[in-house]
DNA sequence: TAGTGCATGTAATGCGTTACATGATTTC
DNA sequence: GAAATCATGTAACGCATTACATGCACTA
């Protein structure tokens, strides 16, 4: 089958330790979803999917009469991770508002156009707020997680001082 | 009408001066894509859309017998690009392969995992030569049109220092 | 006992890209 | 005369989200 955008996240995770496909959705939101997103709706077809061509193997492990079924990656399935990760695919989809905004922001006046750049500024921070809670979280990542959960805290950093930075500059230009 | 994801950019770039649909995908493949893709399959239908709520007025100005119809913005179509502008939602979408193959690295061996890093930096350093050509161009751009085109330059290059610095500090703790 | 969380799954819907069709004009 | 660019437009396809349905188990 050919690979689609839920094959890498729901083989990486499995990589992590197995888990249901409820466990995969509740993962993803807690990491991936801020730079890749997946929902119940891809998941779990994707989990029959894989298992279909021998890459995940599942087990019923019920709780009492809840039913539940847990996967686990086989040797092709990490095998196929691995290739995945020395690819060269690109894949970037971005979509930002907040930037849609400034890019149009000349058709304001001067105080509200900057204001956007305030209210950008703020998302920000409420994003750091986030971030840095979900760091404060107790128990240990392994190496590379935590390093792109340091991407996240240090981008909305940068991204906060940036926009200040261009604040006052903006500011300075407009006395003179 | 309902405002789509395709809406501010067709009201935006029309306040910037009339415009064909044609005219708009190729000012959305110059600008805004990096943050805002727009398809033919979008824009067309959706001036149609704007023409029948009266937010633009569609002119045919032909080249000889080859057709074209020019858009501008009408005053009420001015009045919706800044009430978006003014409003408050904030939609953000990224999708980001190279993150995704930094978070999953912990299942290769080190030095291939922190070859992952040095890719995206050299991923951050093509995107800066692209911007930088952009910027280059002949051409002043107003205010916040240049704004964003410097944050595109600034991100990149503060990505690229960041990857660095983080490969530093990862082969420092390697030897540790 | 009511509410929340665990757990699986799918149908409907919407959205956006890709690819194609058509044909004129300009440029080399 | 060929190739690239201008210009409009749509149909098909794939992808992803949303919303819903179902029901068990735990906890306050």
């Amino acid at each position: 089958m050919a690979p689609t955008a839920v094959t890498p996240v729901v083989l990486g995770l499995l990589a992590l330790g197995p888990r249901s496909g409820y466990d995969i959705k509740a993962a993803v939101d807690r990491s991936t979803r801020f730079f890749w997103a997946a929902s119940y709706g891809q998941i779990y077809p994707e989990l029959r999917r894989l298992e279909a061509d021998g890459l995940v193997a599942g087990e019923d492990a019920p709780n009492g009469a809840r039913g539940r079924r847990v996967y686990e990656l086989t040797d092709s399935g990490r095998k196929a991770l691995e290739e995945w990760l020395l690819g060269t695919s690109v894949t970037i989809e971005y979509r930002d508002e907040s930037l849609l905004r400034l890019f149009f922001a000349d058709a304001l006046p001067r105080e509200q156009a900057l204001a956007l750049l305030e209210a950008r500024q703020r998302g920000h921070e409420q994003y750091l707020d986030v971030l840095r809670a979900i760091d404060a979280l107790p128990g240990r990542d392994p190496d590379f997680v935590d390093l792109v959960l340091r991407w996240g805290i240090d981008f909305n950093d940068w991204g906060r001082q940036w926009c200040e930075h261009q604040l006052q500059r903006l500011r300075r230009k407009k006395r003179s």
